[in-house]
DNA sequence: GCCGTTTTCGGCCCGACTGTTTTCAGTCG
């Protein structure tokens, strides 16, 4: 079993947080978090890496020793350094950090103060009134932690980008309506279009802070104000969701634009690259000494380092700044390039629209083509069609087509990958399909190595043609399965195949990262919406966000192709 | 512990808010 990136990760994670407690040199701690962060976000595993005989010093901020490091762990499983702290200190005064308003000093003092070395230790010393008498704690301290510990489940759940963009919408639209306010908008890494959102980042521009301030705390959702200044204010929602709102002064908006939409990791790089021509960026320009040399556009910061603007969703310090120094980021793909959907369903299996409906509706969206996915014979909880329920369907499609002006049906279906590999339907009913859309919908656990093969067995197929959601996760409910990306694209790439997209909020499978894989593979790509109804279709421009985070282009896209062209990619 | 168009040593992003202080440390993003 190969140690996951996330395993390593987290070690690495809790490594820091222990050495902190213990008051160790805060830039080593900081490289470990560096590594943590490095480490979970690589599209490929160390463990692969390795096995590659590749040199993990290539990685950014690690060296020889983290590097050393990292071997050891993905050959035996175990981290020296981390089980000698362990040793020293209890291992759970790391979960103890994760209390809102406790950090490393504070536990380390409670810990000295109460030997409080778990959180049902915190618990209890909460509940009878020891901590406001520990120095540099008092009442509201206790009461915090009193509420915090109570409430305190575990890790912070991460909201999808649908979901986030609701809440936000709301609380945008209750914003506005302040009194003396300019500009609004929401930062971070929804601004950024990550497939999930830890806390929605509203930045303002306004003639007056106070009664925004006012305002936004009054809002009907608010469960806890955590923080309230002039320029900042941290809440709760009744949702879970923490909002930070700031209101910045017009002239630096754009400074104050770049330094919260981030990355952090990009920013840091877009700061050290400014230090290094004497210049200060921060949240409210960028100064030479005490003179603002610009801040009022984005475009201006990153003038400022000699770079051109970059888009928020390339801002994650994964080779963009590179790739804008010497001229070569991406021209990223956008809504409006989509010429059609190359994945739906209708009444027909599972969907809840009909053929019809479905058709008027990708009509509506100005496309060319909708295929027809319907789910294959073995997918039962789906509907999925046998051989003779399939080609009566396609004769639905062809006298539908006939009818219509300007949209061609195009005849597919989401063909089961069966557990060896084989294709859900004979040779001779696959061939009377435009193209198929292959898909593993059960035994989801297999081995890594089994279920790479099974994929690659299938492609082998002349019939098969996309790969539907890669991965198989569900964000926040289903795991990925274990399987061999790099592999499925190399075979993708020699067999003439396609990966998808898949645009479902929920899904975004592939990945960022793996769409990033995909095109430096050189394998295209179909973003599509697996839409189970008519509305489904508008899903579309999550697919397409997810595109752009992985640097897609135009050109890297087949559903961007004309109908004749797209065809032609068909033909394997 | 990492890293280098000032550097193989000496830096490492930096500002807002809170609570407990009595001038600031700790936390957070």
């Amino acid at each position: 079993m190969p140690v996951h990136n996330s395993e390593i990760a987290d070690k690495f994670d809790r490594l820091a947080d222990l050495l902190e407690i213990e008051g160790a040199n805060p830039f080593r701690v900081r490289a470990y978090r560096n590594t943590a962060r490095t480490v979970r976000g690589y599209p490929r595993s160390m463990s692969d890496l390795l096995d590659d005989g590749e040199d993990l010093t290539e990685l950014p901020d690690i060296g020889d020793d983290l590097a050393e490091k990292i071997r050891a762990l993905v050959r035996s499983g175990k981290l020296p350094l981390l089980q000698e702290v362990e040793e020293r200190i209890p291992p759970a005064l790391s979960e103890l950090m994760k209390i809102e308003g406790l950090g490393p000093k504070r536990v380390r003092t409670l810990y000295n103060e109460l030997n409080i070395k778990t959180l049902d230790d915190l618990k209890e010393a909460a509940a009878s009134g020891r901590i406001h008498d520990v120095s540099g704690f008092g009442d509201k301290s206790e009461e915090k932690i009193k509420q915090r510990v109570e409430k305190f489940s575990g890790e912070k759940p991460r909201t999808l980008l649908v979901d986030a963009e609701e809440i936000a919408r709301s609380l945008l639209d209750y914003l506005k309506k302040a009194e003396g306010i300019k500009d609004v908008m929401v930062a971070g890494s929804f601004r950024r279009r990550k497939e999930t959102v830890g806390d929605l980042d509203i930045l303002i521009t306004a003639s007056k802070s106070a009664p925004i301030m006012d305002h936004f705390t009054d809002y009907d959702d608010v469960e806890e104000v955590l923080s309230k200044g002039k320029t900042r204010s941290t809440v709760y929602l009744r949702c879970g969701m923490q909002v930070d709102l700031r209101v910045v002064p017009q002239v630096g908006f754009g400074a104050a634009q770049h330094y919260f939409t981030g990355s952090r990791a990009h920013n840091i790089a877009v700061r050290k690259m400014g230090v290094r021509q004497g210049y200060k960026i921060n949240e409210y320009g960028v100064f030479k000494g005490d003179e603002r040399i610009a801040g009022k556009t984005e475009k201006s910061v990153y003038e400022s380092v000699g770079l051109p603007f970059i888009p928020p969703e390339l801002r994650e310090n994964r080779g963009e700044l590179e790739a804008a120094r010497d001229g070569s980021l991406p021209k990223l793909i956008t809504l409006k390039d989509i010429r059609g959907n190359l994945h739906a369903h209708t009444t027909a299996s599972d969907g809840h629209s009909t053929l019809k409906d479905m058709a008027h509706a990708a009509k509506e969206l100005g496309y060319e083509y909708l295929a027809i996915t319907e789910h294959s014979k073995s997918l039962a909880i789906a509907s999925g069609l046998d051989t003779k329920e399939l080609l009566a369907h396609l004769d639905r499609i062809d006298q539908l087509n006939a009818q219509l002006d300007g949209l061609v049906l195009l005849k597919s279906s989401e063909v089961d990958i069966l557990e060896d590999g084989t294709l859900d339907y004979p040779d001779e009913v696959l061939k009377q399909l435009d193209f198929t859309v292959c898909a593993i919908h059960q035994k989801f656990d297999l081995p890594r190595k089994k279920q790479t093969e099974r994929i690659l067995r299938a492609m082998d197929n002349p019939y098969f043609h996309i790969l539907a959601h890669p991965s198989g996760r569900l964000i926040n409910e289903r795991d990925p399965y274990e399987t061999d990306l790099e592999k499925i694209l190399e075979a993708a790439k020699d067999r003439n195949c396609f990966v998808e997209l898949n645009a479902q909020p929920k899904r975004l499978d592939l990945t960022d990262e793996g769409c990033k894989m995909a095109r430096e593979m050189g394998v295209k790509v179909s973003i599509a919406t697996d839409a189970h109804s008519a509305a489904g279709l508008a899903n579309m421009r999550f697919g397409v966000d997810q595109a752009r985070r992985g640097w897609l282009e135009k050109k890297d896209v087949i559903n961007c192709l004309p109908l004749k062209k797209l065809l032609q990619l068909f033909a394997r």
